[in-house]
DNA sequence: AGCACTTAAGCAACGCTGTTGCCGAAGTGC
DNA sequence: GCACTTCGGCAACAGCGTTGCTTAAGTGCT
């Protein structure tokens, strides 16, 4: 019952354990939304103790992260006093960078958004001209979400950037962007922090989707959401946690062979399924194209034994029903019980990617730093280790 | 650098946070082997401060996991003392139970085998007889395995059995094994510890071969371990840890459609990678079904990023050289880096097993148990939380 | 040889964690 | 109005890793 899974360089000193104690309970608070949880539930939910537990919300009540909200109905004896995240608390931005186009969402602490913004724009164009349009619509951003006082929005933890692949979530720079070959090993997390004087996180467009996915209450401990538009890929979550790889290169779905002597197909193999699936788009067969992303679907839920199929993207949401029944029925065909669903969200990606910069509040593992390396063990001379300084409210530096 | 990544239900007392630190030296033990490693390095490795190593190392001393083992070279002052793991301090059973036969092995806590056994017998003769034989021949085992002076092997952990899916590793039963729904639901975890009165765990025969090859020095983060031989298998290694899925059915290779419109398979679908490659082996075209096997482990390698290949199971074992170059030649063609092996480890699935006991001493997540549940705590009245009285050296009984 | 310097590892005191035992607060139900 | 139940905070406590200092055990220059 105690596990806390062990993660190579990972010693856990006391500072670690309030800093997980406290994100644990962050998380059961975010899961429980509006309904609010008592700090009994916490404690049976936690395996604390309730004294435990009350220290633990009182910290949190003092940071202004939580805050009593009214009463439970008595079962005989004190009523419970329910708790509440503040969703005002804290703030993240999220921006999905997109081959023609900027969307920018400023998301509260429990992931919903507070602001939108939308610009076209030209990836291809490069690091530079790209970079500066993404700093200044920032900066529009958070100037435009202002209280009615006039206050900034308080405690911006950080910006999340989601944007195609391949890149490397690890170093925060892109790899060949496809059309692109500008932004090829360009640093772009440690520009764009530097520019926005803010903690950046660099995710594939597509992971960020499913952590958005992921982190919603209710959401199934596994699933893969299939991302069907002017490509083909998959954000798959694995036991709760987006599943990234090594590279930041999960999810390649689109050039899965599903045809072994299929028509040729850019990346050197045949019969990928992106380009079977996209040529039956292409001809107006959409029950075909779903038929083809139903069998991708397929080996996606055999292989990893997965809850729960998502399907997105434009394509998708341009004949929802098609796409949704004709994979179920592939599935079905099967005899797989997996449900399918069109995750029909709204800004999904920009709005993924501003979870990128909630997650690690609730003890979901960040996407970025070496995490690992083997041996090098970044011993912190600053800052004390595991301090969860980021949530102090001066975090509205932006210039 | 706290690094304690969530697990729902998972609050961490200071009995958890001990246990934690211990398994992660523990790890660093194992992993330097016969090499040792210094209480300086454990720090630096762990981000612990050295008097936190020392108090750990003292504990782990007295309970007769580690010992000093000589001291390194002087580099310029007090030389560092070398420390080791102790291999004889405790022991683990690892079952092979496949469809014509028995393989059993002891192993240590670095988990080498220390006795080995082999019974043929027929699974599909149900869970009586075969659990009967299973039970006898661990006797066995354990008294055939006595050191010199006669004393039973020290601290043995517990037994882990591995078994063809599918089958369900949190509650420790067994699915519709192929050609023998005699086994269908039957609890054979429960079963077994009642009747050898050990801790038992159940798992995949690939996920334990997967599990085993994880844990050796030197493996990589992420692999596939691609099984070939009565049929097709997968066991998928990702960041340390088997990815077993929802319902321990991930790693199911063999029913991946690789052949839209290819011959109908027994499971329902259409151009199964297990049909397609059985018979090119059965027609004897080895290089065709190298070919096949590279598609499938080029899905793999694309879909979840991985560091390497490794192939094992008869069919690869009997001709090593003809799969490895035709699945590294696919993977080439590819353009993917990925490097392919022969995973030519004997006993490699019953030897793994034994590493679903030992495992948890290392501090990687356990196969079995809830483990998440979602809002059941199991709030444990049996024993201090996160106690590690698994290792008091109490562990002997067999009866 | 002898001395200064460097590095490793243990001892003692300390701060901070969750835990335990106890008590007041705030309801229900007879 | 009183007994009972349940919630949640206060205070004392045990146990964790940390800090400051001391001792052990080498190297290298004089």
């Amino acid at each position: 019952m105690t596990v806390m899974t062990r993660d190579p360089g990972g010693g856990a000193n006391l500072s670690a354990l309030r800093g997980h104690n406290a994100a644990l309970v962050l998380d059961l608070l975010r899961t429980a939304g509006e309904d609010g949880i008592s700090r009994l539930e916490l404690a049976e939910r936690t395996g604390l103790t309730p004294q435990a537990v009350s220290k633990i919300t009182a910290r949190l009540r003092a940071e202004g992260l939580a805050a009593e909200a009214g009463r439970r109905a008595s079962t005989g004896g004190k009523p419970r006093t329910v708790l509440r995240l503040v969703p005002a608390a804290a703030h993240a931005v999220g921006a999905h960078l997109d081959r023609d186009g900027l969307t920018l969402a400023l998301a509260d602490l429990t992931g919903a958004p507070v602001a939108l913004r939308h610009t076209p724009l030209a990836l291809a164009d490069g690091p530079d001209p790209v970079l500066a349009t993404l700093v200044a619509e920032v900066r529009e951003l958070l100037a435009g979400a202002r209280a009615p006082d006039g206050a900034a929005p308080s405690g911006v933890l950080g910006a999340g950037v989601a944007m195609p692949g391949p890149l490397d979530h690890r170093r925060g720079v892109p790899g060949r962007v496809t059309g692109a070959p500008v932004w090829d090993g360009f640093p772009v997390r440690e520009a764009l922090a530097a520019r926005l004087g803010l903690p950046v996180t660099l995710d594939k467009d597509t992971n960020a989707a499913a952590l958005g996915l992921a982190l919603r209450p209710g959401a199934p401990r596994s699933f893969a959401y299939v991302h069907l538009g002017t490509g083909l890929g998959a954000g798959l979550v694995v036991g709760g946690a987006p599943l990234r790889g090594e590279r930041t290169g999960a999810g390649e779905l689109g050039h899965q062979t599903v045809q072994l002597d299929g028509p040729p197909c850019v990346c050197g193999g045949r019969g990928c399924l992106e380009a079977l699936c996209l040529a039956a788009v292409a001809r107006g067969d959409l029950p075909g194209a779903a038929r083809i992303l139903g069998t991708g679907a397929a080996n996606l839920v055999r292989l990893l034994d997965i809850d729960r199929v998502l399907l997105g993207g434009a394509t998708v949401l341009a004949a929802p029903g098609v796409f949704a029944d004709g994979v179920a029925a592939v599935l079905a065909g099967l005899r797989l019980p997996t449900p399918v669903e069109v995750a029909s969200a709204p800004h999904a990606v920009a709005l993924g990617a501003a979870h990128l910069v909630l997650a690690p509040v609730f003890g979901l593992a960040p996407p970025g730093e070496p995490e690992s390396g083997r041996g090098k063990p970044e011993s912190g001379p600053a800052a004390g280790p595991g301090d969860r300084a980021v949530l102090s409210s001066d975090g509205r530096t932006i210039g």
